[in-house]
DNA sequence: CGGCAATAGTTGCATATACAATACTTGCAG
DNA sequence: CTGCAAGTATTGTATATGCAACTATTGCCG
């Protein structure tokens, strides 16, 4: 039997949860990087385009803040593809920032990656199981809320 | 109302379980690593660090095995290890590969460091809640699993 | 207008990550 | 014994990541 203790019985996490994630984040990203290995882009730059061209035309900054992610590692994730020419950069409204935009051969570039996505989802969702992908995604999202720092979502005084 | 369909109510996963996983690493992982800085140290050095002291004299090859992580990215991250003196290395059993000990610097330095991920962890487990935190872990270890591929458990044949 | 705080982006630095190619060693087949 | 396959680690190359420091603009306050 395990310790019983007298004031409560509530189990406790064990372990390093960076660890985990970290180890998680390894794994899975070997499948998807397979994948989209075969049109030529990285998870991480599916990703990056998928972004670009949900918000349109953008700010380096505001496509960094979407994606939760430091401005200076934007700027570096943005370079190869840029040099690819599937993004392209104009003068912003503003003389100190720029506008990200796909181009025609990015957005075609990306729905033919959209094929080689969905099969690394759907080997994912093979190996563990539509119900735990999905539990897992949910665990993340309330994660990420929770992690977020309070933004102020309206305007306030 | 959503969509009716006669054959399936499952509901399936939707979006990208790579990007989730990366987004959440990233967000993670700058907690630990504000925590571990103080003691001059970042998240995946704590964790090898851990592996070595656990697994002691160890070759490098199976340390990459135990992390599930590429034997060239162990090597690297090695480095600045034994540059710093935490680490060591000494010659083999064999002579082409070598084997990895901890110093007692090292020993030291990480049993300090481990104080500084305690509270680390308790700041997650703080934000999230601890029964997020072990839904997670749960979660991530039955995932690993599934995707680790099928290792030859005992001795067979 | 002059100066300074706020905003936007990049660069320097260090680490993390993996695949492909390479170097070195061992062990075995002939 | 010779030679080659298997095993072990490192290097080359490219991307990913964030903090701190820096440059360039903008906007505002006096």
């Amino acid at each position: 039997m395990t310790v019983k203790s007298p004031v409560s019985n509530k189990a406790r996490p064990q372990g390093c949860t960076n660890y985990r994630i970290r180890q998680l984040m390894r794994q899975v990203s070997q499948f998807y990087d397979a994948e989209l290995g075969q049109a030529g882009l990285k998870g991480t730059q599916y990703a990056l385009m998928a972004h670009v061209i949900q918000l349109g035309p953008v700010r380096p900054g505001d496509l960094a803040r979407a994606m939760k992610m430091d401005a200076s590692t934007l700027t570096r994730n943005l370079k190869p593809l840029l040099d690819a020419g599937w993004l392209a950069q104009s003068p912003g409204p503003d003389r100190r920032s720029r506008t990200i935009v796909i181009t025609d051969d990015g957005r075609q570039k990306w729905h033919q990656a959209r094929e080689h996505w969905k099969r690394a989802q759907q080997r994912i969702n093979g190996m563990l199981g539509e119900d735990r992908v999905m539990a897992l995604h949910s665990l993340i999202d309330e994660s990420l809320d929770l992690l977020a720092p309070h933004e102020p979502t309206g305007a306030d005084s």
